[in-house]
DNA sequence: CCTGAATATTGACTGAAGTCAATAAGAAGA
DNA sequence: TCTTCTTATTGACTTCAGTCAATATTCAGG
């Protein structure tokens, strides 16, 4: 389930707090804060978008954290699940980037008064 | 551990993409976004924002739902405790309201290009 | 005070999620 | 093809989070 199949996202009206959200709605939308929910998928996130280039690889990323290499690799594919990162692969490794618009559809969910059609 | 005192929101400078977040910030980041990671809690929220006069009551939000009662006040209070919304007490009723700073600070930490101070 | 109404707390159960060690799979180079 | 490097998958373990039934707490009215 990724941010892009957000049904309240596709028509780029609602912000959380004008309308109720519906059931369908509302578990759509908490599938991808949990995804953001991790204190190691944030800082994952923020690494990867604030890179020299926009992108890194799993071992680079690794490096930063305490964690073992598959579970960096578990938390990119969470990331990645929800819309959130995009993957490449180059050679032997894979380069993750953050998908811009996904930021962007949030925080306009969040932000009251930036409903544009 | 509340929104407000997230120390990277205190300063209002970094938007989650233009600078890798620390330990200390991403745990207190996620815990706010754990927050918002669940159905329930986000059909609430949307509840409470959209009602007219920006107030219900818990049983008001209880009719709304499937589970009972007490579940519903677990789920008030980790918003509470969150700082995403606030609660007042009136007569033998508690009201419950959105902290709109709350959305407004979130918003400003996904949108890249919004960082005032 | 006693009763009734609204909300909170406690304790227990259950399923989900983060983590690791071990191993598999994919790609490049000798 | 054999080896090495990088990443993914599997299975097991453990902790956390959502839920309920039962009970406690708080307040208003009579």
């Amino acid at each position: 389930m990724s941010i892009n199949e957000l049904p309240l996202l596709e028509g780029a009206r609602v912000p959380l707090a004008s309308d109720p959200l519906t059931e369908i709605e509302a578990a759509a939308l908490a599938h991808v804060f949990k995804a953001l929910a991790d204190p190691v998928r944030l800082r994952l996130f923020s690494l990867i978008a604030s890179r020299a280039g926009g992108e890194a690889s799993v071992l680079d990323l690794a490096a930063h954290f305490d964690v073992t290499q598959p579970t960096i690799s578990h938390h990119l594919k969470v990331l990645r699940e929800s819309g959130l990162i995009d993957s490449e692969r180059r050679g032997t490794s894979i380069y993750s980037r953050v998908r811009p618009q996904a930021l962007a559809q949030l925080a306009m969910l969040l932000m009251p008064g930036e409903a544009a059609s």
